[in-house]
DNA sequence: CGGTAATCTAGAACAAGTTTCAGAGTTGAT
DNA sequence: ATCAACTCTGAAACTTGTTCTAGATTACCG
């Protein structure tokens, strides 16, 4: 559970002593160190591994040396791929969204105004979770768990959430106001997830809350206020 | 991490096997099962042991064995009292917003709109938690973190956070609008902490992200439209 | 091809949350 | 005051995330 404090610290070392630079994070995207083709196929099975894991019993169900043996791999491998349980999940995540966002693009959403479809397209996200509610625990725990060690990864997140929403208002070049917006859409739509999650809120109850968050939008679109 | 899930399996042993009721979550406030002058004591060591350790190290400094020692009392006992590290955590939020209900409500926030005067609650509290980030830290951190086994608390705490909000908005009888309205300001609450906590944004943005979302209120405060 | 640095494996070891247990201490009702 | 039931203590044990190590394997450079 604390955990994270000695994977920072670690990291910290790795800085530390910079003797031999040892590539951090194989698993992130972005930068992408050249992976061999053995070394894709590994990334690839190990996000696999968690996936299905997570998808029988949650955050939980995904334990490290399960993990490891699923997509066989040592131990120490898993950890030199992703430097946590937290970055495991969060990379999950992040390969999920992909798959998501690659769907939602084939169908945009019909609605007359940004808000409704904003809201149309959040709603079909959340049904896709239904789907799968112990992948859906599984990531959005360690999303809001994770620490400031695995900033660049749930910002990469954010970001692609953020291109989601922006990609379902159909804008050229939002306003300062309405990319507000956009973020406190965000927050919601992450915080409603946690309380149907924890089963604090019903699905009925999330989207009302996911509507009303995307009234925002209406009050910055008219736009034309100067 | 995953010790959750045995709590809630421990939980549910104790539900099976109803020979000898053991009485569950000394901890919990509501119910009050009436605790002797020590327990009392002892509960109230507890949550200030758990308060200090928090507001140094933050999450992960909070050892349930420090805990513990620092609270004079064994590790069963802890365990006996909050029945998980998160539980404890949790009750101690609910402590600290107490606090910060009682503090609140002796100045009440000036501002002509509701609106506003949610917002300047909501920085005020912002403020107190910036005086004391590990402590927010731990604090937030379990309440996103927990699961199912924690609701009822979780719940507590988020009445607790209606209240004030409300509170602030100094209504009589809140429309549903209104308190939809409310929701969405609690979530974008969390959620902004929560990006503030692990670095991913600045003060200001926590700010500009309050601001904007207490709008929402605006969008229902005229009333009038039957 | 040969050598060297990086990577991978198996497995032990460590840390912290959680559980368990036997015995000592309290409490409450009679 | 006494007995039964409950609570507390101290310590060990167990689980799972994380780290470490020594010895294979692999990738790559010349």
């Amino acid at each position: 559970m604390d955990q994270v404090i000695r994977a920072t610290a670690a990291k910290a070392n790795k800085v530390a002593n910079v003797t031999k630079v040892t590539r951090a994070d194989i698993g992130t995207r972005p930068e992408a160190p050249a992976l061999t083709e053995r070394q894709e196929a590994r990334r690839r099975r190990i996000l696999h591994a968690s996936a299905r894991l997570a998808s029988r019993g949650g955050f939980d169900a995904v334990q490290m040396r399960e993990v490891a043996e699923t997509s066989q791999v040592a131990l120490g491998t898993l950890y030199r791929y992703f430097p946590s349980k937290i970055h495991l999940l969060v990379a999950t995540m992040q390969d999920q969204l992909e798959h998501m966002h690659g769907t939602l693009r084939k169908k945009p959403p019909a609605g007359d105004t940004a808000a409704e479809r904003v809201a149309q397209t959040l709603m079909r996200a959340f049904r896709a979770l239904q789907r799968e509610p112990h992948l859906a625990d599984a990531m959005v725990r360690a999303l809001t768990f994770a620490d400031r060690s695995v900033s660049p990864e749930v910002d990469q997140v954010s970001r692609q959430t953020t291109a989601i929403i922006l990609d379902a208002m159909d804008l050229q070049d939002p306003t300062p106001q309405q990319l507000s917006a956009v973020r406190v859409i965000e927050h919601t739509w992450h915080s409603a997830l946690i309380t149907w999650l924890s089963g604090r809120a019903s699905i009925a109850q999330v989207k009302i809350d996911i509507e009303t968050v995307c009234r925002l939008i209406d009050l910055t679109e008219p736009g034309v206020q100067e």
